[in-house]
DNA sequence: GTCTATAGAGCGATAGAC
DNA sequence: GTCTATCGCTCTATAGAC
């Protein structure tokens, strides 16, 4: 392998990143300091810039790998034809992935304000993006009959609130599974958009 | 009247709240000096200390008056007799009431982790307390059978979630007039838990 | 790759003059 | 009631040793 004694750089990077999107969603972007996430990780302030130019963009990479793996994640679920079957995936898919990373969730919509304008953009535009596809399937669903929408953007943005807010209530080993909260959410989410 | 020439105490402290209210929800708790607010206010740092102890109790008393103000002002709404027609007052009032303090109810669920154990402890059961009211108006209309709803404590959630969503899109000017907004939603909440 | 040390700046909060 | 001045501390980011 002819490493060096005591290099970690292949671990270090994602332990950097691991501490800081924990710190990060605990106490606000603003309250942490480098040398808390330093401290977290085992090493001292100063090494955390050879991974990251500065804090911001160490937010920044966050952000958008966040996104960037929901938008793969949801790319990758089947193709359903029927606007109603689609629109279940959907309900289950965003329910099941954001449980799964909460404090990414977090972050992304209570952190967006501590970036500068051109980062600041670039996730919105990725935000968008996933809210066209859900706005796509309610469309879709219109357009053959099968839901009843006074207004497909509101719903998407209405329908998208509420399952994301799953994130700030579910514990896990409580009350319910993640599946049967799943079917709950699909219960209101279907009878709120029928036709 | 007598009162010293110079003296602003009776404008000044509103001044300060306002002042700290739309900093705080713009930038975050942690990412604002009390020279910010002195600043925007128009006194020097020091003086911000005869109206507050210290920042986080700043924050407090704002998180504390928005939720008095909101259970007090759902207290002088009607008490309507029929399960469905108090929700959709209940829907249409938490639109109305948070889309005139948009700040404020940012703050109340952004910075709650800045304050410390005992004031986290009392903004918490006056936000239950609210949501205990959706909630007693769900479960009466599935006793009369007018209502159904697999669980109504994750129905109150996410109902509250939906709702509060709003805030976060809603511009003054837009597409959308409030009522409208409000006759979308409700379109929505009542399908989603009718029987 | 990581450390120590530090620059340059800003922070919350207080003291004392007026 | 407000100001000026300041204490003691922490911050981000960088320089240079190893």
């Amino acid at each position: 392998m002819a490493r060096k004694t005591g290099s970690h750089s292949e671990i270090t990077g994602p332990r950097i990143r691991d501490a800081a999107l924990r710190l990060f969603a605990r106490y606000g972007f603003a309250a942490v300091s480098m040398r808390q996430i330093a401290a977290e990780v085992g090493v001292q302030a100063g090494a955390l810039y050879l991974y990251t130019p500065d804090k911001e963009t160490l937010l920044f990479d966050l952000l958008k790998s966040h996104m960037d793996e929901l938008l793969a994640a949801w790319e990758a679920e089947p193709k359903d034809e029927d606007p109603l079957t689609r629109l279940e995936r959907f309900v289950r898919f965003h329910i099941r992935f954001n449980l799964e990373r909460p404090d990414a969730v977090f972050l992304s919509y209570m952190e967006l304000r501590n970036l500068g304008p051109d980062n600041f953009r670039r996730i919105e535009s990725l935000r968008r993006a996933y809210e066209d596809e859900l706005e796509t399937i309610l469309r879709d669903g219109v357009r053959q009959g099968l839901l009843s929408i006074p207004d497909t953007k509101i719903a998407t943005l209405a329908i998208i609130a509420m399952l994301t807010g799953v994130t700030t209530w579910y514990r896990e080993g409580g009350r319910l599974s993640r599946d049967r909260v799943g079917d709950i959410y699909w219960d209101m989410v279907r009878k709120a958009v029928s036709a």
